[in-house]
RNA sequence: GGGCCCAUGAUCUAGUGGCUAUGAUGUCACCCUUACAAGGUGAAUGUCCCCGGUUCGAGUCCGGGUGGGCCCACCA
C-alpha cells in the first residue's frame, strides 16, 4: 500500500542507486532475444557543460531504449564521450593556460586525456545518472579511446587499400588561426562588411580597362582576368593582356558565363586563390599557381614588398597605394558572406599542400541510394541529406595539422616521399613513437605529425560501439544498428560520413532508422548558446525540477521540431506525477486482500474501460515503433487522467467502498479491472517517468510479477474482452454522466447531491447491466423511464 | 538565389478531403466529492495568415503571395 505523500527527491537517489548496484540494463551478450543496438551520439564532454537541449535530446531516445526493452529486445545502449579533437585542445589549453605548441605532441595528448577523465566522471554521475539513463556503462567508448583509434586507422589503410582514400596536393580550404587544413563541412557563413574596390588595370595597347575586386591583397596571385562571353562591353577585350597594378605580371583576358555582368563593373580578377570560383576556373582555364600567403595567413616573397604582412595589413598598405596612384579610381560599401572556419569564424582561405582525401565526388549517386534504404524520420530529412550530396564539390579531407587526435598512421621518406604504411595488427599507433629506419633509397622514413578530422572516428560509431574489430563474430549481429539518433544539423557530417564508411566498408547501410531529435529554443524562441548567455545548463535544472518531471517535458516534446524551453510547461509535469501518485494510492487501497485473479464474469461497464485500454496501448505502441513520444504519450495520458481517474475510478467507488450492496464477484470484477489498467499505465509511462513508476511497481506489483523492476517488466499487451455494443453502451454510459455532472454545475448544487433521473426506454434497454453504476455515480436515488430529465 | 519546415482561441497544440474544429495552459463561475484543491464540474474566447483553383464538400489537396524558422550556395 501507497501510504506516503509523493516525494520525487527521495525516489529518484534511491532507484538510481538500486539501477546501478542490480545491472539492471545490462546487455547480455547470450540473449536470445533481437538486438536493438542504437547508436548514440557522442557528446563533447569537454565542453564542461551540458545545456538543456542535449539532455532533452538524449533523454528522447533514452526513452526509446526503455520502451524497446521492455517490449521485449535486447537493447544496446553504449555511453560514449567525444574527446577527441578541437574542443580538448581548446579546454586544455584554456583551463591549464598553457600553448600546446611549447610542449610535445606526446605530452599534450596526456594533459588532454586527463582533463577528459575528469570531465566525464563529472558527466556521468552529475548529469546522465540523474536524468535516469539506463546505459550499460560497460559499453562505454570514449573517440579518443584504443578502440575508436584502431577503427578509425584501420578504416583508413583499407580505404586505401581499396582506392578510395589518396594523399595529393590540392588547393585546401585553410584556417589560418588554427592553421590546419578543414573540410567542406566545418566551413560556416561569417557575415562581413567590406569594401569593393574598383581598380584600373592597363591593357598592352595602353587603354584602361576597371576591375570591381573586394580583395585587392590578392593582386599579387592575380592570374587573369574574365568577362562573360554575353558582354557587348567587352567583346574585343577577350584574347588580350592585361597588366596587374604594383606587381606589373601581364595576365590574360578571358570569357566565362558564370561572370555575372552586373557586378561591379563586369570584369572579375581572378587569383589563386581568393575564393572557391577562383579554383574552379583556375582548374576549368588551366591557369597558372601564384600562392602568395603562407600557413599563417602572412604574405610570402611572390608578394614583394609586401612579404610578412597578413592579408589584413596588406590589403590597407596596397589601398593606399592604388589611392596615391590614382588607380583605384571608386570605393563601394559591401556587405558579404564568407566562409569561415566553424571554430573560430575566421575567414577560410585556400592554399595548397598535401593532404588525405577520402572519395565521395565519385559516389554521390550510390549514396543517395543508401540514403534511401533507410528510415528517415521524419522523413522529410532525407530530402536535405540528397540536397548536401548533390551540392558537394570536394572530396573529404581527412588530415588536420593539430595535436590532439587520431594519429595518421604513416611515415613518408624525406627523401624520395615514399609513403609507408604500418600493419593492421600494429595498430592502433602513434607513428612518432615508431621508428621505421631507413628508406631503400637512403632517405630516412619520418612520422606523419598529423591527425585525423574527428569525423574519421565519429564516421563509425555503429562500429566502435559495438566492437567491430574485437569481436567481429558478434559484431554480425549488431550490424547494421537498430538507430541512430541525431540533431538535425549534423546531417551532413555525423550522418552523412557515416552513411558513406559503411557504404565504402561494408555496401551496407550503417542502421535501419535514423530519428531527428528536437531543438530547444529558449523562450523567446531563439536558439541556445553559451555566447548568447541564454542557455540554461542541464545541471542547473536538475537542481530546480524533478527528473521525472523534467522527463515528462521531454516525453511532450515531438522529434524532428523545436520546442521553446518554457518553465511554466516543466509545472504540468509535477501535477501530472502527483495526480499518477494519487490515483495508485487510490487504487492500491482498494487491491488490499485482493488475490489479483479475474473473476468467471466482468461487469459491462468494466469490461467498456478494459476495452478503451487496449485501444491506448494499441495506439502508444504503434507510436513508440515510429518515434512519436509525443503522441504516444499524450494518448496515455488523456486515458489516464480522463478516461480512468474522472470516470472509471468515480464509477467504481461505489462498488468498492458498499461492498455488500453489489456483491463480492462484482466488487471483485472492479479490482480486477482497476488492476489491469494500473499495472499497464505505469508500464505505458515507465519509458518516460521510470523512478516514479518504479516505486509504485515495487509497492504494487514487482513481487507478484516476479521482477526486480519495472524496466525489466514486459510492455503491456491488450487483453482478451467479450461483450456485446460495449462502445455504444459505454459511450451512452459515459455521455449521461456528464449531463448529470452539467446539470449539477448550473445549478451549483454538489455533485454529491441526489438526484432523480429520467431515461428513455431505448437507452435503458441499452445500458442494461450498466445501470446500477450510473445510478451510483450520478448519485440517483430514483431512475424512472420517460423523455430524458434530471430533477433533484 | 536554391531547398526544406511552419503559420489553428491570449499562449502552446491535434487535425493525413466529410456532421457543430482537438487538447493543454491561462481566464471566469461553481463544487471541500471518504486518492488528489498541485483536485473536480462547467463556461467564455477561432474571418483555421491572405488570394485564387480543384471538389458535391477544403484547416486539410494544388498554384500564387505574406510572415517566421532551419539548411545550403554566393558575387569576384
Amino acid at each position: 500500500m501507497l501510504d506516503k505523500n509523493y516525494n520525487a527527491g527521495e525516489i529518484e537517489k534511491k532507484w538510481q542507486d538500486y539501477w546501478e548496484k542490480e545491472h539492471i540494463y545490462k546487455f547480455d551478450k547470450n540473449s536470445k532475444k533481437e538486438n536493438y543496438v542504437i547508436d548514440v551520439p557522442p557528446p563533447y564532454a569537454s565542453a564542461g557543460h551540458l545545456h538543456v537541449g542535449h539532455a532533452l535530446h538524449y533523454t528522447q531516445f533514452e526513452i526509446i531504449a526503455r520502451y524497446r526493452r521492455m517490449k521485449g529486445f535486447n537493447v544496446h545502449f553504449a555511453p560514449c564521450f567525444d574527446d577527441n579533437g578541437l574542443p580538448t585542445e581548446k579546454y586544455v589549453e584554456e583551463t591549464l593556460k598553457i600553448n600546446k605548441n611549447t610542449i610535445s605532441r606526446q605530452e599534450f595528448r596526456k594533459l588532454c586525456l586527463k582533463a577528459n577523465e575528469e570531465v566525464e566522471d563529472l558527466y556521468r554521475n552529475r548529469v546522465f545518472k540523474r536524468l535516469g539513463h539506463s546505459y550499460d556503462w560497460d559499453l562505454l567508448y570514449t573517440t579518443i579511446g584504443k578502440e575508436a583509434q584502431k577503427v578509425a586507422q584501420t578504416s583508413f589503410l583499407r580505404l586505401i587499400k581499396q582506392g578510395d582514400c589518396y594523399r595529393t596536393e590540392e588547393p585546401t580550404i585553410w584556417c589560418t588561426y588554427h592553421q590546419t587544413a578543414l573540410a567542406q563541412a566545418e566551413v560556416e557563413d561569417v557575415k562581413r562588411k567590406t569594401k569593393l574596390n574598383y581598380i584600373n588595370f592597363k591593357l598592352e595597347n595602353g587603354i584602361k580597362i576597371n576591375v570591381a575586386t573586394s580583395r585587392p591583397e590578392f593582386l599579387a596571385a592575380c592570374v587573369g582576368i574574365f568577362v562573360n562571353p554575353e558582354d557587348e562591353r567587352y567583346k574585343n577585350l577577350v584574347g588580350m593582356n592585361a597588366i596587374v597594378p604594383i606587381f606589373n605580371q601581364k595576365v590574360p583576358i578571358m570569357k566565362d558565363e558564370k561572370v555575372d555582368k552586373e557586378f561591379g563593373t563586369g570584369i572579375v580578377m581572378i587569383c589563386t586563390f581568393g575564393d572557391n570560383t577562383d579554383i574552379e576556373w583556375w582548374k576549368k582555364h588551366n591557369l597558372p599557381l601564384k600562392i602568395i600567403i603562407d600557413k599563417t595567413g602572412k604574405l610570402n616573397e611572390l608578394a614583394g614588398e609586401y612579404k610578412g604582412l597578413t592579408l589584413n595589413e596588406a590589403k590597407e598598405k596596397i589601398i593606399e597605394r592604388l589611392k596615391h596612384e590614382k588607380i583605384l579610381i571608386n570605393q563601394e560599401d559591401l556587405e558579404q558572406t564568407v566562409g569561415g572556419c566553424w571554430r573560430c569564424n575566421t575567414p577560410v582561405e585556400f592554399i595548397v599542400t598535401k593532404q588525405w582525401f577520402i572519395k565521395t565526388i565519385s559516389y554521390k549517386d550510390e549514396l543517395i541510394k543508401q540514403g534511401r534504404k533507410i528510415n528517415w524520420y521524419p522523413d522529410f530529412f532525407r530530402v536535405r541529406y540528397e540536397d548536401w550530396i548533390k551540392n558537394l564539390g570536394w572530396d573529404w579531407c581527412i588530415s588536420r595539422q593539430r595535436h590532439f587526435g587520431v594519429p595518421i598512421p604513416v611515415w613518408y621518406c624525406d627523401k624520395c616521399e615514399k609513403i609507408l604504411l604500418p600493419n593492421e595488427q600494429e595498430l592502433p599507433l602513434d607513428p612518432l613513437d615508431v621508428d621505421k629506419g631507413k628508406c631503400k633509397c637512403g632517405g630516412t622514413f619520418k612520422a606523419d605529425p598529423d591527425v585525423f578530422d574527428t569525423w574519421m572516428t565519429s564516421s563509425m560509431t555503429p562500429q566502435i560501439a559495438t566492437r567491430w574489430l574485437e569481436s567481429p563474430k558478434e559484431f554480425k549481429k549488431k550490424f547494421p544498428a537498430s538507430l541512430r539518433p541525431q540533431s538535425q544539423d549534423i546531417i551532413r557530417t555525423w550522418a552523412f560520413y557515416t552513411i558513406l564508411k559503411s557504404y565504402l566498408h561494408f555496401k551496407e547501410i550503417p542502421w535501419k532508422d535514423i530519428s531527428l531529435g528536437t531543438f530547444v529554443l529558449d523562450p523567446k524562441g531563439r536558439g541556445m548558446h553559451k555566447s548568447k548567455g541564454n542557455a540554461i545548463w542541464a545541471d542547473e535544472l536538475l537542481d530546480r525540477f524533478d527528473v521525472d518531471t523534467f522527463r515528462y517535458w521531454v516525453g511532450k516534446a515531438k522529434w524532428g521540431s523545436d520546442i521553446p524551453y518554457k518553465e511554466e510547461e516543466l509545472m504540468a509535469g509535477q501535477k501530472f506525477l502527483n495526480k499518477l501518485w494519487n490515483a495508485s494510492k487510490f487504487t492500491l487501497m482498494h487491491l488490499e486482500n485482493y488475490d489479483y485473479s479475474r473473476p468467471e464474469k466482468l461487469e459491462d461497464i468494466d469490461l467498456y474501460f478494459l476495452e478503451k485500454l487496449n485501444k491506448v496501448i494499441r495506439e502508444a505502441t504503434e507510436n513508440y515503433d515510429i518515434y512519436n513520444t509525443s503522441d504516444a504519450n499524450k494518448a496515455v495520458e488523456h486515458f489516464f487522467w480522463h478516461d480512468f481517474c474522472d470516470d472509471y475510478l468515480e464509477i467504481v467507488k461505489d462498488r468498492l467502498y458498499n461492498p455488500d450492496s453489489r456483491g463480492a464477484e462484482s466488487r471483485k470484477s472492479a479490482q480486477y479491472t482497476l488492476y489491469i489498467i494500473l499495472d499497464s499505465l505505469l508500464k505505458l509511462f515507465a519509458p518516460i517517468v521510470p523512478h516514479t513508476t518504479e516505486e509504485i511497481y515495487h509497492v504494487a506489483f514487482a513481487k507478484k510479477e516476479n521482477r526486480k523492476s519495472i524496466h525489466l517488466s514486459s510492455w503491456p499487451e491488450e487483453s482478451y474482452i467479450e461483450g456485446e455494443m460495449l462502445e455504444e453502451r459505454g459511450s451512452l454510459f459515459v455521455d449521461i454522466l456528464n449531463k448529470v455532472r452539467k446539470y449539477k454545475a448550473d445549478n451549483k448544487k454538489s455533485l454529491k447531491d441526489n438526484i432523480i433521473l429520467t431515461i428513455d426506454g431505448k437507452s435503458l434497454d441499452l445500458l442494461g447491466s450498466m445501470l446500477e453504476d450510473l445510478k451510483a455515480v450520478t448519485k440517483s436515488k430514483e431512475v424512472r423511464k420517460g423523455d430524458f430529465s434530471i430533477d433533484f
